[in-house]
DNA sequence: CGCCAGGTGGGAT
DNA sequence: ATCCCACATGGC
């Protein structure tokens, strides 16, 4: 996959993954088998070797949703304090007081508004039985949740239940953008309507795409963008050799 | 200090 | 449909 001159999604990604490896996304705190902290990352869980538990499932929601705007590093000390007080499980997390919710995932930002979103989001698991038999709900379903949105019902389908559906979020956003494929006002579903009529629709290859990107947004592709060495210099419009059909 | 980070819902135009 | 705003912490 990478070199069909008409398809330049495939061509983005070949290079995303030269240049940084596989990523095999989605963190997840209570794979890494130790205790404490890393600095950068935790281990990669979600890889074609690997199954999830409807307990992993739940954390990469509530992942999902505490990362609304906020960078990994405050959501992740935020899923810390969750499962230093055991409650990363929907009925755990139901069974203490809102003020302490919120007060565990003080750290993501928005704190009030997130324990609302995690409160509504274990009811929904709960009461639709999705965790257990690792049944997808529907997106339609998620994007009745308060507190869903596209960003999130895309990643809760990918990550948490392998659903091939592409995860198009700010740094996707702005990417495309500067590879003059979309605009700011491109709506959401024409995006991922762009990659997923590109890219062949298999959920591996999505997680890794999206994952890839946000390597690529975190190391290069900033609002302030950093292009020395960027590896999508040529071809974009704030590379110093730009030329639009390459 | 100010800006930024893997958005979303509600309200006004 | 499309803007505008509130929501909030921690890193640089």
């Amino acid at each position: 996959m990478g070199d069909n001159p008409e398809r330049p999604l495939r061509r983005v990604y070949a290079t995303l993954e030269a240049a940084y490896g596989f990523q095999g996304w989605w963190p997840l705190i209570s794979r890494c088998g130790h205790t404490g902290f890393d600095g950068e990352g935790y281990r990669l869980a979600h890889n074609r070797h690997s199954s999830l538990s409807a307990s992993e499932r739940f954390e990469i929601a509530v992942g999902a949703i505490l990362t609304q705007n906020t960078s990994w590093q405050n959501v992740r000390r935020a899923l810390e304090v969750l499962r230093r007080r055991e409650l990363l499980s929907p009925d755990a997390l139901l069974a203490v007081p809102s003020e302490e919710l919120a007060a565990a995932v003080r750290s993501s930002g928005y704190y009030n508004e997130k324990a609302k979103k995690l409160r509504l989001a274990s009811e929904f698991f709960l009461e639709g039985g999705y965790l257990a038999g690792a049944r997808p709900p529907t997106r339609q379903r998620l994007l009745e949740l308060w507190g869903v949105g596209d960003e999130t019902a895309d990643s809760i389908l990918l990550y948490a239940f392998g659903v091939a559906t592409f995860v198009v979020d700010a740094y996707t956003r702005r990417l495309l953008g500067r590879l003059g494929l979309a605009d700011a006002r491109t709506p959401y579903a024409s995006i991922q309507r762009l990659f997923e009529s590109e890219v062949p629709r298999e959920a591996e290859l999505y997680g890794e795409y999206h994952a890839l990107i946000v390597e690529h947004g975190k190391r290069h592709c900033r609002k302030r963008p950093l292009c020395d060495g960027c590896p999508l210099r040529r071809g974009c419009r704030f590379g110093k050799d730009y030329s639009p059909e390459s």
